[in-house]
RNA sequence: GCGAAUGUAGCUCAGUUGGUUAGAGCGUCGGGUUGUGGUCCCGAAGGUCGUGGGUUCGACCCCCAUCAUUCGCCCCA
């Protein structure tokens, strides 16, 4: 029987050429939350799955984590996401670190899941997170640092917008403000999490179906449609104005728009699932209407390391997957065309591998990244090879460069020949 | 878990109502002789048409099953 060639269901090999995509993505990502002061750490993608479960969702466990049991008969789970896990690391040194702790990591992720657009079974995920911070200027820093991302890989405001709501506001709408009870809450966060991917008059009948006829009659599901037609903070009813949370979401959109973020606003419809998170969320979303999946997303979450038995920290964090990154900067033609980490390929004439060797040592030892022909073909052949591997530039070494110590470099983009002995291959190499 | 579409050369695809040895472009390999790639010219290799079964004198084409991929729904921590 033959073996099949193809990756497992929802995986990525990454070729060479598509490994020189992440790790530029990784690169802007790394540079820029360094460039905030963000320390880069990392733990095991394995994690017992009491971690996952005691957010009490054995449903989501069953049916979409890979979930096994290890030789000493132990629970594992293959992280989803990188959350439960940074919390971990957090309460376990609870006491010493020092805050506002400022903490990055770029985890791969495993779901079990039928795999669709922009959704796979594992991805790379970029997780930012802040904690010991109680105010808004937390979420500001993440949504600068967001800014800061999405701007370093050319994307203009136009491209994407910046959604930003209030879990706790929302969680207040529905119980104190319009009256429904913890399971229809459930049931309508969800709804109008999908307020937009149906016609107004179903989402409505949907509403309509989940309140009962005492609370129709009191206006619970006018009191609702009220609130989920603001456009804006201002066109809330005047009696939510003044709650805290949407007095801390003008501060922060003023705050925004000061600091130069021009495409985040208020959008009464973000929910983010029904969590872990506490007051704050946000989510972003490419304009272009064909990527329409949540392209990145976050929020407040201060109660979750209290599962570990010590003093609950407020937390803010985001985090920014791979696949859908790649379909915006896809789509918005941001990726650069990437060339070989290699600067010059070696064409050898003659008998010279020896000398090449050497000259290749020398110019290791001064930096330069350069690869050796060892293909024994003819010239054109091993320019062919060079062009071939996307390397820019062809070092000729025959006997007479090796004597003489001048050696033709060629520019295979630009088509330029130069003469240069080994200090100028160093200015020009690197 | 549910629904739909698609599986023909390494890749992208064509293949007329079922009829002999299944095609193209790109890619690969070789050549166009002396130390220069990309363009051009010539040539070659490469497919039991996803797999298994059925209908038929005859199947890439029709039917059934199965696997895979893609898209959507559910879900999205």
């Amino acid at each position: 029987m033959k073996l099949s060639t193809q990756p497992y269901k929802g995986t990525r090999d990454f070729y060479p050429e598509d490994k020189r995509v992440q790790k530029y993505l990784f690169g802007v990502w790394r540079q820029v939350c360094e460039s905030f002061g963000y320390e880069e750490y990392d733990a095991p993608i394995l994690e017992p799955t009491e971690l996952y479960l005691s957010k009490g969702n054995q449903e989501i466990i069953d049916e979409q984590t890979y979930t096994f049991e290890d030789r000493g008969k132990r629970s594992v789970t293959m992280r989803t996401e990188m959350t439960p896990t940074v919390s971990r690391l957090v309460a376990g040194r609870r006491q010493e670190l020092a805050y506002p702790l400022r903490w990055y990591s770029i985890p791969n992720l495993w779901r079990y899941e039928r795999p669709q657009k922009g959704r796979l079974r594992e991805h790379w995920q970029l997780n930012v997170d802040i904690f010991g911070v109680s105010g808004t200027s937390a979420e500001l820093e993440l949504i600068q640092i967001v800014d800061g991302i999405m701007g370093a890989f050319g994307a203009s405001a136009e491209m994407y917008t910046i959604k930003l709501n209030s879990r706790k506001f929302m969680d207040y709408v529905l119980s104190d403000y319009a009256g429904f009870e913890a399971k229809q809450r459930l049931e309508l966060a969800r709804l109008i999490d999908r307020l937009k991917k149906m016609p107004y008059d179903e989402f409505v009948a949907k509403v309509d179906a989940i309140a009962t006829p005492a609370q129709r009659k009191d206006g619970a599901v006018e009191k609702l449609l009220t609130v989920l037609s603001a456009k804006t903070l201002k066109d809330l009813p005047k009696d939510l104005q003044s709650y805290a949370s949407i007095n801390e979401l003008k501060v922060l959109l003023s705050a925004l728009d000061q600091l130069g973020v021009k495409n985040a606003e208020f959008d009464v419809t973000v929910m983010r699932g029904f969590d872990y998170y506490t007051d704050i969320v946000f989510e972003a979303f490419d304009n272009n209407p064909d990527n329409n999946r949540s392209m990145f997303g976050g929020g407040r979450y201060d109660g979750l390391i209290s599962l570990f038995g010590v003093e609950p920290l407020p937390t803010v964090g985001f985090g920014m997957g791979d696949v859908t990154l790649t379909e915006f900067l896809r789509g918005h033609r941001l990726l650069p065309d990437l060339v070989s980490e290699t600067a010059a390929y070696l064409a050898l004439v003659g008998d010279v591998h020896t000398g090449a060797q050497k000259l290749a040592a020398e110019l290791r030892k001064a930096g330069m990244n350069v690869a050796v022909d060892l293909s024994g073909r003819k010239l054109g052949d091993q320019f062919k090879i060079a062009e071939k591997k996307g390397i820019q530039n062809v070092l000729i070494v025959g006997e007479n460069e090796l004597k003489t110590g001048q050696f033709t470099l060629k520019n295979l983009k630009t088509g330029k020949e130069q003469k240069l002995d080994v200090k100028g291959l160093e200015k020009a190499l690197s």
